[in-house]
DNA sequence: TACAACATTAGAGTATAGTCTATACTTGTA
DNA sequence: TACAAGTATAGACTATACTCTAATGTTGTA
């Protein structure tokens, strides 16, 4: 498929895409048998890249650490060991995130207490 | 106490709390008393701002959340109502946060079994 | 064949969140 | 009193992650 089809299925701009392409995340392939253009072709495996790379960037997390994350995924040429390196580290990262979360989160309900005491003087 | 103290105190760089003050997250006073220089002068309720900066930051409030969240800690202009919506809908955030960092996890324990499968072939 | 729609590239512009420099003034200490 | 260290302000610079524009070429359709 072509840009404008990746766009629509992954509801990410052209623009954003050929921005992601320049930082290495994802990338498309010239078609040898057509000379006339140098339009890039694009496979399924980008789109469920581009799907990671929404939801890896939804919880915070850089480009730098999603392109890591995709050699953990889809690079064949990094050994076994270090995919799961990697792995581990985004899983403990994660973990750290949500114990800050949950951190934030008895602030504020305690807080919510505070205001709703204050209230009723 | 002045600036250096607070950045002390606080582990946030002089520079780094300037650029807070200027984005409006806090406000030092000016000593009436001394006419001799222009300095800032700092609180304790402004450590206690800066760290709830920090701890916010860490998990990805940007600086018009917490701006939002600061006014509903110690801003006694706005509502109770109007307090506790901002804070309903902070919570409502965390807890979206946490939901797709827990997804996110399971993809990567997932991938992890895959990878460690694919090794034993 | 005209032309709208789509493709590529280079590069400029924007927003966020700092980080640093230069300049100038003030304060504390040897 | 000299001077290192601290302070304020303006503005330049950086990094990240887009977002848009301009120029130019290609494709599909009336």
């Amino acid at each position: 498929m072509l840009i404008s089809e990746l766009s629509k299925r992954t509801g990410i701009s052209a623009h954003t895409i050929r921005f992601y392409e320049k930082s290495g995340l994802i990338k498309g392939k010239r078609d040898e048998k057509i000379k006339s253009n140098k339009y890039f072709h694009y496979d399924q495996e980008t789109v469920e890249k581009l799907e990671l790379v929404k939801d890896a960037k939804s919880i915070g997390f850089t480009i730098s650490e999603i392109s890591q994350l995709m050699d953990a995924w889809y690079n064949n040429k990094i050994t076994v060991t270090k995919k799961l390196a990697i792995l581990d580290e985004k899983l403990l990262s994660i973990d750290d995130k949500i114990k800050q979360l949950k951190g934030m989160k008895k602030m504020i309900v305690q807080f919510k207490k505070d205001v709703i005491e204050d209230e009723c003087w």
